[in-house]
DNA sequence: GTCTATAGGCTGATAGAC
DNA sequence: GTCTATCAGCCTATAGAC
């Protein structure tokens, strides 16, 4: 405890405000709204200040990124706690769509935005590493289709891993279906994520 | 090169040349590298003059965003022509995905742009009217849909409609994970697609 | 560390000459 | 109809004063 310590504090105590001020700026007004002096103006701070703990703008939007996963991974926990694989499946199908539909701005940003962001995370690495957040949160839906798999309850030839990433898709596809086209499936979101998650597991057609 | 040598040559319906030249930037380089100054200088005009011929840049993006509709509904269309339902249903989301990994920045300015142009093509009407690309494509997949019920053949309490959205939902899922998050579901998206028809009819579990 | 000032770029759109 | 020239605005990023 000093000196140093303090200007530490202090130093990352903005770094912090930086980041809480892009945040709100990319939560009401999207990515594109994200610019330097945007948030040097929120943080009553001028704009080359910033560069002082950003080497750029990349690397903001970067962090809010991560951040974005970090959130999912909050919403998806308490579903992971489910026992029945199956119920949990379901589960962590519905919370993921509810965030989704209550963040569209940090889900744009997570997952629908240009390619390389996604690329420039990865080259960074925790979102790939075994504390990475991301990586927890599809592990957990992985791991709920191995156990299916395990219990010998999948349909035989199916692949658990390649089902997870299906099943992923497909609540993926309801919520940036209806980010991107808000009036076009007439069907509200929550019946889509119902239905989808009916056939998923029963399928569409009557049983034979 | 330039303008001198432009005139030399022959000029016919300049407002064609205008949106090939937009759609061809699009085609290579997505939405975000549509500028006027782009499309003027690759026609070889100043970019003042594009603005005899659209009112401004959304204009263009409108037509283009309609192009890209009516090249999917051509995409689609070979498999509209099966008689059974269900394959036809196949055939189409198998259409569809191959349309959308084949021509990713179209997909990406028709799909999963701002919202805001979506809803600009719905005011503009012939997207939702009887004749509008869009709106024919859809009804394609609704249809077969409705055939399935009409037979009978759909699990009991199930909605053609319903099912119909949640179905292009969850082949949107698979174009647009792919295409946003590249190297994020291990699974190749023909891969997906495939499990994604499979779990539709079946899902994913054994028959009791 | 924070500022001012600015370089150097891009954008959409328009006025007015020809 | 097409041009040139330009407005008015935005952006990222940096140099250098304090």
């Amino acid at each position: 405890m000093g000196i140093s310590d303090r200007r530490e504090r202090e130093r990352s105590d903005l770094r912090k405000r930086i980041l809480t001020a892009a945040r709100r700026i990319v939560f009401k007004e999207g990515t594109a709204a994200l610019t330097m002096r945007r948030i040097a103006e929120a943080i009553e701070y001028a704009p080359a200040t910033l560069y002082q703990y950003f080497e750029n703008r990349e690397a903001i939007v970067v962090e809010l990124c991560l951040a974005g996963y970090r959130d999912l991974a909050s919403a998806l926990h308490p579903a992971t706690a489910i026992v029945d694989p199956r119920e949990r499946i379901e589960a962590l199908g519905r919370a993921y769509v509810r965030f989704g539909m209550t963040h569209p701005e940090t889900y744009r940003l997570v997952f629908m935005e240009d390619p390389d962001i996604t690329t420039a995370l990865y080259a960074q690495g925790p979102i790939e590493g075994p504390d990475g957040a991301a990586a927890r949160t599809f592990a957990e839906i992985a791991r709920a289709f191995a156990q299916l798999e395990t219990a010998g309850l999948l349909a035989p030839g199916d692949d658990s891993a390649c089902l997870a990433d299906s099943f992923w898709a497909a609540v993926h596809g309801v919520v940036s279906l209806k980010l991107s086209c808000p009036h076009f499936p007439a069907t509200p979101a929550e019946t889509l994520a119902e239905t989808t998650l009916r056939t998923f597991f029963s399928g569409a057609l009557k049983r034979a």
